[in-house]
DNA sequence: GCATAACTTGAGGGCAGGGTCAACTTTCTG
DNA sequence: CAGAAAGTTGACCCTGCCCTCAAGTTATGC
């Protein structure tokens, strides 16, 4: 994943040694995992690790985009098959959340981003292109309010990310409540005064998202 | 803070130094401030501050509860002279929120629980009974959707926490449009179907403050 | 099968932060 | 003012993690 000089037969399977355990440490206990246990998991030393990648980054992004990919697809497929746009669109939003509360490596790929992962970011602004037909769609039916965008959505990516962290020991579904409460907000119905700021740009949100 | 004797007239100076530099040091960089760094703000060694408070959490609270108590009862205060319902509770969490994303130690205080700090923890649950109140006269009146209790505010805290932490830097004020949006999903004619999920109870909560 | 390039190893250096303690200094008390 | 009690110091240890590199091992092409 970091050259396309053929490797030795040996350094090939270490690749893969290392790129499996990378996925289920990451799987397991999210994308700051140390890099030490997952040399550890692939049976290496940490120096082969750090020989084949040259930081946790390029590691993140050899590993995570295909898993991202397939689940972003998955969730639109799923969505776009629904006629009403407001159910589509909630359908789509609860699948990526529930990826999130599945997965800390996904929740973390969904709500943050990681500046040498170039892959991975990719793919995640892709995946928001995609939100957004979903969501001009609903605004279309009216079911939306009219004065929200795409980048308001990662608010509910990220309230997610933050109660899925804080009861996943204590009450794992808690964060449907919280999302079901978000997702009410944006009707059209709900809509109260006008906001009082703008939408995040794409940029503040790119910087943003690297802050967390 | 840590105990009743009378301190000698050089230790009691060191300790007022203390904590003005752990008040200074919590409000810019937040509550996991290095205590090394307090020690040296206040010109002491950190033996000296291990010798005065046996934790982390025991300076915290000495120093945070007097802050959080005022900060809270102003709120309060503003939003309890305010006759519309609607209108007092969202002056309220507001407020909260704007203490959130001013200081970084109350955003600690507000979206976290810290289990050897109990005059914090006090402060804090007292302060849920308060909100409690303000929720069930806009709830009396119609104005936000009866299926849901104060437990539920702390979705708000914990994504106001999120969003400040995240956005500071690139665009400080957005966690009110996220608010707006949050709180445009409480109000009444909001609703959809039946939550999905039951609140949260106080002991869930408090657990999950914890985790954070 | 040998020379060489490719690869792996793991000990170890670096850094940040938490926390301790024996030796020293300051205050207090009679 | 001396002795005792109280308090301070800062070097030091520990843990966790990142990252490197000289020495050793293994595959590969001829």
């Amino acid at each position: 994943m970091t050259e396309g000089v053929r490797l030795r037969r040996d350094a090939q399977r270490n690749l893969e040694r290392l790129m499996a355990a990378a996925a289920e440490a990451f799987r397991e206990r999210g994308l700051q995992v140390p890099l030490e246990e997952i040399a550890q998991r692939a049976g290496l030393s940490p120096g082969t690790l750090y020989n084949r990648f040259r930081s946790r980054d390029a590691l993140i992004d050899a590993v995570m985009p295909a898993l991202v990919e397939a689940a972003v697809r998955d969730a639109l497929a799923h969505a776009e098959a629904i006629e009403d746009p407001w159910e589509a669109l909630t359908v789509y939003v609860t699948m990526v959340c529930e990826l999130q509360a599945g997965n800390p490596a996904l929740n973390d790929a969904v709500s943050r981003r990681f500046p040498d992962a170039e892959a991975l970011t990719a793919i995640c602004d892709a995946q928001m292109d995609h939100a957004r037909g979903l969501l001009q769609r609903a605004q279309a039916a009216g079911a939306v309010r009219p004065d929200c965008s795409v980048e308001d959505l990662a608010y509910l990516f990220w309230a997610t990310s933050t109660i899925v962290r804080a009861t996943v020991g204590v009450a794992p579904q808690t964060w449907r409540r919280a999302l079901a409460l978000n997702l009410d907000g944006l009707r059209a119905r709900a809509a109260g005064p006008a906001l009082p700021e703008p939408p995040l740009t794409r940029t503040q949100l790119h910087t943003a998202m690297l802050e967390m």
